[in-house]
DNA sequence: AGAGAGTTTTAGACAAATCTAAAAATAAAA
DNA sequence: TTTTATTTTTAGATTTGTCTAAAACTCTCT
């Protein structure tokens, strides 16, 4: 059994860990999880003794196959809980992490089975992450062109397709960026044209656009 | 805002206020929360710090109306949880406490009005026993134990005194639920057992199990 | 009223998770 | 390749909630 404090370290170093090459860092840990590298030190110690990573002083951690097992545990509770709040108690998708935050630490295997069967085993959460299976196995979703999708489809942005300065000096300025979170709010199909949503902000793009931004679509 | 333990401690007073005419005894409290009498004075101490309730020396504790407030929301949360839990999930009521005990201290205020809503506002959590209002006030409903009524007496079962594992399965067994209509057919007074009807079934209960059973009179 | 018995509190220790400050190791720059 | 800067670890302290053991208090019974 894990406490919530270990919890939350493998869920960050998991998180982490799907960006880097190497091992993830004490310093990437500690602003991860927005305490100081000293505390990151103690705790992955203590998880490298519990065979949950592994881990050379100095050298980073890796997530050991069990780590990442109970990591994608908590992030699938994550995931079903948001998908509860959105869909069966009406709240919006940027009001439901906190509290996915302390329902993910809810222990009973039982309790997320039959969340899972009622929410009817949904395949993504409200942000449009996958939910990760009970053995912990994520889907791998295939890229799609942002100009594929349609309205209420939501998605990542996972790369772009032309890279032209012109283009990536475009999407900076739109505050695009790799791991956006990207909503359809409406497509016009005499041409193409979309409003999307971005964070907080709002707009229009053209279909040249979404021609070129790759999605990972739910 | 209260730890977990500092919530356990004032459900755990709260519960036990309603049985005695004083106040709440150290040692009650520790039996309650399985802990030493020690443990207790430290918290209780702590908690009269807050105006949580009020304690003197060797005296035992009162809760304060802010201590009850606290008290009752975190009955409240609990109670809700189980009502989700069994209409919504499809848990049987035996096995919902331990899940809600966790479920209680999730912390939003937000969460529990709309699962309140969610559930249509139940009155009674799976139990019979009644969920407070936001405001922290319980209901009082008229209940009498099963033992209490006599031959030709109806009722409606609201509750359960006990609700340990063994008990809840055999009310099971006997098909026994909240909200079964029940008929006192006969009694015999030299050992308090009774003649009952339940729907279409007459069986026999002993003393203990019409000692543990209330019955809402019609 | 005084002796036990039982209850309650205090004092000191401990584990978990965190912090600060300082030391050690690594990486980057001159 | 030294020197400097950055990162990481260690050492020691702190907080929360718990414990044991011992002391202090209250209650009851004769």
């Amino acid at each position: 059994m894990f406490s919530l404090a270990e919890e939350n370290y493998l869920k960050a170093i998991f998180h982490l860990d799907n960006g880097s090459v190497g091992g993830v860092s004490t310093n990437a840990i500690a602003l991860k999880m927005e305490t100081k590298p000293s505390s990151v030190t103690d705790m992955v110690q203590k998880l490298a003794d519990k065979k949950m990573l592994s881990y050379q002083k100095y050298k980073g951690t890796f997530l050991t196959k069990e780590g990442k097992k109970i990591a994608a545990s908590v992030i699938r509770k994550h995931r079903l809980w948001e998908v509860f709040l959105v869909e069966k108690l009406n709240f919006h998708w940027d009001e439901v992490h906190e509290i996915a935050e302390q329902l993910e630490h809810i222990k009973s295997e039982e309790l997320i089975t039959r969340l899972d069967t009622f929410l009817e085993h949904p395949d993504f959460d409200p942000h449009g992450d996958p939910i990760p299976d009970k053995d912990g196995i994520i889907k791998v979703t295939e890229k799609k062109l942002l100009s594929e999708l349609n309205k209420g489809d939501k998605g990542t942005c996972v790369g772009v397709k032309e890279s032209s300065v012109e283009f990536l000096q475009y999407l900076d300025k739109k505050k695009v960026k790799i791991g956006s979170k990207i909503t359809i709010l409406g497509k016009e199909y005499f041409d193409g044209s979309m409003m999307i949503q971005i964070g907080e902000h709002q707009f229009f793009i053209s279909k040249e656009i979404a021609n070129n931004l790759y999605i990972n679509r739910n």
